[in-house]
DNA sequence: ATCAAATATTACCTATACGTAATAAATTTC
DNA sequence: GAAATTTATTACGTATAGGTAATATTTGAT
């Protein structure tokens, strides 16, 4: 009753659990993931920021017409939003932005980015820059944006299933 | 002063930062890896584990040899010996495994699957297993092999970066 | 206009992620 | 062979990730 991998037909498995290509995805999201934000996190150490801080910059600056609610971060952060309160609480803090009433929905916030944030978003973008540069050598270039598309499906579909899962506890 | 954008030749960045293509894999990445974890959760919440603790159990089922150190965990994981450590503390009180002093290296300390915990996996990994067909179902099976293929050349990439950022700065 | 339903945040809690310092045991060195 | 060095963990602190419940507000229905 013990070794429950003859009980589910997993036969062998001496090492490799998944099977050979398919299902190692997720270890290698993972194994990305973590390592292109431990790289980027610390090469901007110095500027007081971290990746997610940075992330929230960017969209700050992307859109920087009359600043975003927190809900709108949180969507395209693909984030949370008990995450992204605290976040923008400790920015906040740290003078990188304002967070005002709505003038519109006075649940709202509008959060708008301060100089001293827009100063360190173009200090470290630069950083990311160099740093994707380095990541992105290790790939053909000329395999590069298709392999963007595909990776662009797959987050897609993880988001999707993300939905999904939230519901109907196996939906289909 | 203000507009740092100006002064580094940051023409009119209306919406698109990052260029094209080449830029934007930290997003997808993100958005792919906050996606699948999101999916996972919320599916084996209910077995009382969370993605990570299901990662410790797969390294751990995968060499059920004579089990692992904290160490070699903290490798396989791409991760950091302090998460490491709580995450085990937590699974080892949940009783999915037990943490004995190692004979060779007393320092180290060897990590032993549970009864529960090999059944916790075994319930989880047909989740998972589940899971990653829905996503993996959206790529056309043909470029999936490349795919991952070049998702590890990448994975290898960022590792590789986050260990060079670690000594010098700016390594090269 | 008024009360119910939907929505944006906050408050609070647990689980990572990871940096730094402290501990303890193994290894190297003179 | 004892001291210096390296190494596996733990202790402690800050920053997310995200679930649940409470709050304030806006909207919608009557």
């Amino acid at each position: 009753m013990d070794d429950i991998s003859s009980a589910l037909d997993h036969g062998a498995m001496p090492d490799e659990v998944d099977s050979p290509v398919k299902f190692r995805f997720p270890l290698l999201l993972r194994r990305a993931w973590y390592g292109l934000n431990q790289a980027f996190r610390r090469r901007i150490v110095h500027l007081g920021i971290t990746p997610d801080q940075y992330t929230v910059l960017r969209n700050l600056c992307e859109k920087h017409t009359d600043g975003l609610t927190q809900k709108d971060l949180t969507q395209r952060m693909s984030s949370d939003p008990n995450t992204v309160a605290s976040l923008l609480e400790r920015m906040e803090g740290a003078g990188l932005l304002t967070r005002k009433i709505d003038d519109q929905d006075r649940r709202a916030r509008r959060i708008m980015l301060s100089a001293v944030g827009k100063k360190r978003f173009y200090q470290a973008q630069a950083i990311a820059q160099e740093l994707q540069g380095e990541v992105l050598g290790a790939l053909n270039g000329d395999d590069c944006p298709r392999f963007m598309h595909e990776l662009g499906i797959l987050a897609d579909a993880c988001r999707e299933a993300a939905d999904r899962s939230l519901k109907g506890t196996k939906p289909s």
